[in-house]
DNA sequence: GCTATAATTTTGATAGGTCAAAATAAAAAA
DNA sequence: TTTTTTATTTTGACCTATCAAAATTATAGC
């Protein structure tokens, strides 16, 4: 049985790779985003790679194997299952639930997993439109194109925000935008680095390109 | 915050001190119940002490002092909400649901915890007719009687079942020996040390003192 | 009161995770 | 091609939790 810290790893692995498809995931990239030393990471990664789930290349990087891809999988579904769980069943703030989702996806066993799954009518999708990996460890990969390289004048949908920065996912909260919500892009200029916004209603709101890069969308 | 190590310390340590009220809790009693060593045991408990969660007497035993029984009535609160959320919202059996909060009374928030409370109506007792103390930390004490003390020829109703096995709640289930079902007490026989029992319709049941002393009942 | 026995505590090790700082290797700059 | 800078790996330590085995009490028996 892989440690939460070990899972916590894999899991940190496929969302790293996903971003840089290809390319091998860099030590101290990892160590980043795993708030670790860069020596705990390398460290790390040399016990994953006997236990065979890496394949590590000294001084070049570290990709999942077959067997830890299937595993980071697994722990990504009981993450996102979760997620929508403490949003749809508790009712929990889809802002918040990704803390919780963290402890809890390490807790939660098989049997208990897939009485959330049945409840929620075996959902494709959480609460930040993150689609939700099969129990066989399928994931369906969207392509989604972001506020700065998406159609003009046209009426989106956000379909997902790629952040689970509370602060950052309360903010969306306060102006609507949450997956599901239209809008349309009215202006991308780049020199001001922004983007202008048509919401619903009159309301027009103005967005730097870090933050319009996070929201994800596709024709209405 | 404590470790779910430390955690599941002091709730041990409550209820052992609960089947022995007044006096201290022996290390090696402790060392079996935790499943560790006995120099386990002291080492952890010597820790506890340090952080000011029980008096310890070396050579002599441990008990919580006021501070480490909050900590524990707060875990056991968790465990018991948490199995009664797995019965009542998820359909788990209540034969099997004991482990499965025994991960996650460790892994669930005051926030998520405080949700399920609201879901499941304030409950006061658990799947197993264990009580659960209040999010300030009281505990109602009940006293029951067991099969063995009860009075003879009168239907009782079964308000608890002090046994944690999976394998011995399954087979009380199958002869419907659930909390709130009714029974009488037919025969007490200390010389076979066993009981008979006259539950619903025709049916009789012959249960071992051991066994018998582990459910609790109340006149119905 | 002395000895055998049982319970407890100590000691020395190990495993998983982590950090800070030193050593090394690779990449970039000069 | 050297030198400098940057990234990675190693080393040495630490903390929590655990065990096995040795040392130390207490307890009970005689
Ligand atoms: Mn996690
Ligand atoms: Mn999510
Ligand atoms: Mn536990
Ligand atoms: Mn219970």
């Amino acid at each position: 049985m892989p440690s939460s810290t070990v899972e916590n790893y894999l899991k940190r692995l496929f969302i790293e790779q996903q971003k840089q498809p290809g390319q091998l995931v860099q030590m101290g990239h990892l160590a980043e985003a795993m708030k670790v030393t860069a020596g705990t990471a390398t460290s790390m990664i040399k016990a994953l790679a006997d236990s065979g789930l890496v394949d590590y290349e000294p001084r070049n990087g570290v990709k999942l194997n077959v067997q830890g891809e299937q595993l980071a999988l697994h722990v990504l579904r009981r993450h996102r299952l979760i997620e929508l769980f403490l949003v749809q069943i508790l009712g929990l703030d889809w802002a918040e639930v990704h803390p919780e989702a963290e402890q809890l996806e390490h807790a939660v066993s098989e049997k208990v997993l897939e009485r959330m799954d049945g409840l929620l009518g075996r959902p494709n999708f959480d609460p930040h439109g993150d689609p939700i990996p099969s129990a066989d460890g399928i994931i369906r990969k969207q392509q989604l194109a972001t506020l700065l390289n998406c159609p003009r004048g046209q009426l989106m949908k956000i379909a997902r925000i790629v952040d689970q920065d509370t602060d950052f996912l309360q903010f969306l909260d306060r102006h609507a935008l949450r997956p599901g919500a239209t809008l349309t892009l009215v202006h991308l200029d780049t020199l001001a680095d922004a983007v202008t916004l048509q919401l619903g209603g009159e309301r027009t709101l103005v967005l730097g390109t870090r933050a319009a890069s996070k929201i994800l969308v596709e024709p209405a």
